[in-house]
DNA sequence: TCCCTTTGAGAAAACCTTTTCCCAAGCCCA
DNA sequence: TGGGCTTGGGAAAAGGTTTTCTCAAAGGGA
């Protein structure tokens, strides 16, 4: 503010003619001596530097993209903006490419086919690298066909057109991290409160939850499938815990996600049963605000979303720079966030 | 996939050259038919049009921003990727935007000086239109210096530079829509529960409940400070209605989030009193997914943080389209969601 | 002294589109 | 028939940078 030695930003941004001219150099070499290209005297390219430097000239990217025919920017296609899911993920591959010196335009197409053309639209126009989609269901679809845009396309934790590339978590081994984990603490009777039989997860977590109750010899209940609320964590803990034998009750329940699993504490709680003593329970998400929030905290899995962003991120540079890639859908390992909602091993 | 009739965009983009080439005209004249410019015969016109058509011809951007020395794009700054706050203000802006041709670039420079600077400085080398800044307090600044970038600039839910345009949410409005909500249904005795010292939020909302409160003629509790959070809440009850006297206790109690709204709710609950009968309880944030999920559903005040957005971008494009603008903190209403944690009134 | 090579730097094309002139042909009127 | 106007369309510059050529001068060897 009180500092005019500071070269304050011209109005007009600094151009490389201007930087020429002020250093008694054509373009042309003043554009060498700041790439580090061509053949001048070490004088002559220091005093070109200085002066660039001293004018806060900065190249300007529209026009070195048009050359290079290559904009440095990419666009992330979602119809999730608000959402839990591919908010991690957003992030991730942002992460993943601001070092790269590429940009990301974010374009929310909400479930609207008109909208995600006039996006896609925008973004072929603005001659992106690439294309990431990503949404907030792993088995539907964005409004839009990338199938032939002509660029490299990735998609993250979304539905991928045949023959694409896509980044999705590993959810049958999240849900094995988490019977398993109940095993190894020597829970025996280990329910599954899930959501709806619409979503593909579902099939895919119930059916690990299956499988490894089959492998280590244990009672399998049928999972119980219902909403991804709280309040059917509520209601499922009376199905399960409403019956008549002692012993049929479990000891341990795997949730579908976060909200059921802190609905299910709560009912268990009201009950008079403690959450770990009595019964454990793991959530699906690590919904931080969530599983902090539970008493206990709650014990889930996380799917790692931004880590699998920044992999989709890392990919598309890679497809852009020409490097061949197999197609096909890449499962990325989920990873078991221990709290206090299912207690110690017996030996712990 | 098996209908080769439409036409499959070609690996190198169409050029208005090739176009001009195929309909036997020069590119000027070509350039003059697609815009609606010049004169030619409508023969002419339309069967440029037609080329255009068929080969899939898009102008390209970079060279039109190049040569109009505007990018129809514009940088979102925020240190809030996941955040509740500024997930609706972002989107705003984006559905603001992209209706008039202007694409947004997410910068996510979390609270890290570095990637604030990488930020802006790849926005000013892609020649970015304008930038807005968001973040997820009111009272912070981003970790970068916008007051001298040569482009216009608006802050949107974060603490601006002085002599800049800022919306802002009315936080004390706000909060008197809550207050006199609670007169309007008979409650007498209102209780102010909120967060940290450290928001200036937190100050803003208490002031405006001791102004209503002194108004109506009401007595005045003093605020309850803590945290932000759920436990918070519970032990803001213990506080409450630990105390003696019985036509001391709060028929009503306005809490600075829906988090510790429902906290308190959870704890009025397990001392066996109403919600909404004994006593009321309205939230702020009117976060869905919180507020919907105490029983009974939480009444909460909402900032109207995507209408904050769109008027942010909205602004900025007048900024950058060159019409003036007065600078100083503009602070939009918020609105009373009315669910069933306040009941009805007497009459009602 | 002459020729060849190296060195240092500039001219110009290219990227793609828009816009401002400019020009040739045709027409009208005197 | 000649001058002026309209019509239809093209040439060229502009926007900012990179890169490939080209070229003059200087230096070295014979």
């Amino acid at each position: 503010m009180s500092s005019d030695a500071a070269p304050a930003p011209a109005r007009q941004p600094v151009t490389l003619r201007e930087v020429a001219a002020l250093a008694g150099v054509s373009v042309a070499t003043a554009s060498k001596a700041l790439n580090g290209q061509g053949r001048m005297t070490a004088e002559t390219r220091e005093r070109i530097r200085e002066t660039a430097q001293r004018l806060g000239f900065r190249p300007n990217s529209l026009a070195q993209s048009l050359l290079r025919r290559r904009s440095f920017t990419v666009g992330l296609l979602t119809n999730d903006t608000y959402g839990r899911f591919s908010l991690p993920v957003m992030s991730g591959i942002s992460d993943a490419l601001v070092d790269k010196g590429v940009s990301v335009f974010l374009c929310n197409v909400e479930d609207d086919q008109r909208l995600g053309q006039l996006h896609v639209d925008a973004m072929l126009d603005k001659r992106v690298d690439g294309i990431i989609a990503t949404g907030k269901r792993i088995d539907r679809h964005l409004p839009v066909d990338l199938s032939n845009l002509g660029i490299p396309t990735i998609y993250a934790f979304t539905q991928p057109d045949p023959g694409a590339i896509a980044f999705v978590s590993d959810d049958a081994g999240g849900a094995r991290l988490a019977v398993e984990h109940f095993w190894r603490l020597g829970r025996r009777r280990i329910a599954h409160v899930t959501g709806p039989a619409s979503f593909a997860v579902v099939h895919a977590r119930a059916q690990a939850y299956r499988d490894v109750l089959t492998e280590k010899g244990l009672p399998v209940m049928e999972p119980l499938l219902g909403s991804w609320s709280e309040a059917w964590g509520h209601e499922a803990v009376n199905k399960l815990f409403d019956g008549d034998g002692e012993g049929e009750k479990p000891d341990a329940v795997f949730c579908g996600n976060d909200q059921i699993a802190r609905g299910v504490i709560d009912a268990l709680r009201e009950r008079g049963l403690d959450v770990p003593d009595d019964v454990g329970v793991i959530g699906f998400d690590n919904w931080q605000i969530v599983a902090e929030a539970t008493r206990p905290p709650l014990t889930s899995v996380d799917m790692n979303l931004a880590a699998l962003g920044r992999e989709a991120g890392l990919t598309l540079l890679s497809l852009v720079g020409g490097e061949p890639a197999e197609p096909g859908i890449r499962k990325l390992p989920c990873r078991l966030v221990v709290r206090q909602s299912c207690g110690r091993p017996p030996d712990g």
